[in-house]
DNA sequence: AACATTGACAACCGCGTATTA
DNA sequence: GTAATACGCGGTTGTCAATGT
């Protein structure tokens, strides 16, 4: 079964939004909002679009409250921990971060950070699963070029089967990792989710699904070795609390007020304590 | 002034997964 | 149970403005 392209591409323009059709686009979503499906949705909104391309267009440019300023030192701490704790994992990382999205943090860190880390000489270790993926990358450059066309369903099915096996493993390995570390995927649950209680669902690295509730990863926590994993969650809960303020740190304009009040200094003293505790436990 | 290079960001593409029929 | 479809993610490419030569 060969997979149809998410759109005809025929008459379907390309490149860069115009004004009028990002107004299309808003009034759209303001009137029907976003649930009513991406593929038909350029149609109803008079746009030569592809269903895909407005997502986007609408997810990471168009969509209040996203963040345009430039990223702020703490904001730039927050990526380097959070991408050392769960790799490129952007959407993840972003739902850290309120106010950017994927496709930000990952232009930024690609074109700046990380050229930022390396001069600083902290360059981030390959994260586990970014080596994993370089390697499997790797192979299947090989194998491609070696697979004689004649045969290449015998290998596609070969490798179907392998991609079982291996997904079987990469949980396993998935699982031990949670049981050596207990809370490292949790650092990964979105702050802003709107019940506000840490219950959130992460697609792990193989695309599979787990969510988790406060109460849980509490509850769980006291059953660790770690003896500051309580701490990291309640000063997690803490800065969680502070970043869903209306104040939020996080917002350029709305930063000068919040430099001069209490908020502020309560959130720098839990920051500050919260990545060391992260720290000590992620080396 | 003209061209080359670099940096930043927008957008595209392909793939994996979830959902639907 | 399976094929078709839709969605979301991460990697990559394209574009354009700023800067250097």
């Amino acid at each position: 079964m060969g997979r149809k392209p998410c759109c005809s591409k025929e008459g379907l323009k390309k490149g860069s939004w115009t004004k009028k059709e990002d107004l299309l686009l808003t009034e759209y979503i303001k009137e029907y909002g976003e649930g009513t499906g991406w593929r038909s949705l350029p149609k109803k909104a008079g746009l030569l679009r592809c269903g895909k391309s407005c997502r986007l267009r609408w997810v990471n440019y168009l969509k209040p409250g996203l963040n345009r300023g430039t990223f702020t030192p703490e904001e730039d701490d927050l990526i380097v921990r959070l991408y050392t704790l769960l790799g490129s994992r952007w959407s993840l990382i972003a739902g850290r971060i309120p106010g950017r999205t994927d496709n930000d943090i990952k232009n930024y860190w690609n074109t700046s950070l990380l050229k930022k880390l390396k001069a600083q000489g902290n360059e981030p270790r390959e994260h586990k699963s970014q080596a994993k993926k370089r390697r499997r990358k790797e192979e299947k450059a090989n194998v491609s070029s070696q697979i004689n066309r004649k045969n290449n369903n015998e290998n596609k099915k070969k490798m179907k089967k392998e991609k079982i096996v291996e997904k079987h493993n990469i949980e396993d390995e998935e699982a031990t990792k949670i049981e050596e570390q207990p809370h490292a995927q949790d650092f990964a649950q979105p702050v802003s989710d709107s019940n506000h209680n840490f219950t959130s669902s992460c697609s792990n690295q193989d695309g599979t699904s787990s969510s988790t509730s406060s109460s849980e990863i509490h509850s769980s926590s006291q059953n660790t070795e770690y003896h500051n994993q309580d701490e990291i969650f309640e000063k997690l809960q803490v800065i969680d609390e502070l970043l869903l303020n209306d104040n939020c740190l996080f917002q350029p304009e709305k930063c000068i007020e919040f430099n001069n009040n209490e908020n502020h200094m309560l959130f720098e003293e839990v920051y500050e304590e919260y990545f060391q505790l992260v720290s000590e436990n992620s080396c």
